[in-house]
DNA sequence: CCCGTAGGTCTACGTAGTAGACATCAGTGA
DNA sequence: TCACTGATGTCTACTACGTAGACCTACGGG
């Protein structure tokens, strides 16, 4: 799949001294989130730092590592408030701050549903089991049993990936157009096979993601508070 | 991120006369479930197949297309009972389907869930959109809205996508110990950042993919069928 | 009989990740 | 003072990749 493209202007800020580790990382965000995960080459990112490509191999043992670092740098910017006693509003923030961070990188996206397919828990990066383990504690201050606790992280992760990749998938190929069938492509779909889908292009086109998001968070809170044997919906708070 | 390894003994079974669309992929994917996404390469297709590499251009525009059309084959597979008035339970079935489907190749799962990311929705193979126009139809014959069904739709797939990303990072790294701490490689976690999830390796190590998605799916349908004002929660049965 | 077309092959180009040798320079201990 | 060592950077070169373009063959229909 060669080629992505040929230069662009400057990628990022000028950098000077010894390479650091943050600089290859962010500079190499700064490419994925202009160009894509395609864009990302070490020939292209050492240009970008005006280096030789060869000098990445100093600070990171090979691409791949490159690619969890990336993941890592995102994931470090979703913080938990793990002192919060209002452990499901703090839930909702996090899913908040989650969507508005994946929007904000869309390209990174497939690297933080991917990675972790490849590698076990115990050899990831750690900014990237941070979020896991701050929601553990915040989850097991309020009152949750671990096992509990994990199983409201999975669930919640779960959707928040499958969230974000639903939301994402809302490319409207021809914006110009006003016909909601054309500006989604629909028109290409044989009608006889594909008469309900067709018949919903406007519905499409109307895909609310932060409205879908909190009718998931409903969703997901009440149905855990209810299967999960737990005082009550926020613990704590009547307590001072 | 080179040399996906050396050849191996023979790729899957023999064919002969001219090559067909569903003999590449079939192969394809073989080598996908064998050696994983990084292994399929042309060349390597080329020599399952004992043909030139350049032959499978005959039969698909780019590599790109021939990774769409594995997602699609394995898609094709998930087959949809449209008629049935008892939609919950279908969802549910197909739900199950879906687990099975991907763990049975879950080499396949990043491209489920990430080229959709980069191809509109009319252009991706119609096979990848069979099972979202059958579930529209399932649940337009049940009496939803349009909008309805598909917002169930997209709570579905979401979950599942989320579901099986959780389930697939399930990686024992050392099979043959005894501790879950050493199974899991959690004993490279810095002991004082990581105390709740180094403490909860047991818990991590029960992990019941079956289980959880039918304590999903219950959340989901029961949360979906209370949001959205429908009848009832099989709605049909009754009438004959 | 000719020609167009479908299928297959060969060669070769440009790009990718990265191994290995070499260069530079800042300490540091003798 | 000097030799040594380790960190950093560079150069060259190797292997593997996707695929463009020219070529060959066989065949079916006018």
């Amino acid at each position: 799949m060669p080629n992505p493209s040929t230069r662009r202007a400057a990628d990022g800020v000028q950098y000077e001294g010894p390479i650091t580790r943050t600089m290859m990382l962010t500079t190499a965000l700064e490419i994925i989130d202009r160009d894509g995960i395609n864009a990302l080459t070490m020939r292209r990112l050492g240009q970008a730092l005006h280096r030789d490509p060869m000098t990445l191999y100093r600070h990171a043992p090979n691409k791949a590592s490159l690619l969890d670092g990336i993941a890592e740098i995102v994931l470090e910017r979703l913080t938990v408030d793990t002192t919060d006693p209002d452990w499901d509003t703090q839930l909702r923030t996090v899913a908040r701050r989650f969507r508005q961070l994946t929007l904000a990188h869309p390209h990174v996206v497939p690297l933080l549903v991917t990675r972790p397919l490849a590698t076990p828990l115990g050899l990831r990066p750690l900014g990237t089991l941070r979020p896991l383990e701050q929601i553990l504690e915040l989850l097991t201050h309020a009152g949750f049993s671990g096992p509990d606790a994990l199983h409201i992280y999975r669930a919640l992760f779960g959707f928040l990936h499958g969230h974000i990749l639903n939301e994402l998938q809302e490319i409207i190929e021809r914006p110009e157009e006003i016909d909601d069938l054309l500006r989604l492509g629909l028109h290409r779909l044989p009608i006889e096979e594909f008469r309900v889908l067709r018949s919903l292009a406007p519905a499409l086109a109307a895909y609310d993601g932060g409205a879908e998001l909190e009718r998931g968070l409903d969703m997901l809170l009440t149905g855990l508070t209810a299967a999960l044997t737990h005082p009550d919906g926020s613990p704590r708070k009547p307590d001072n």
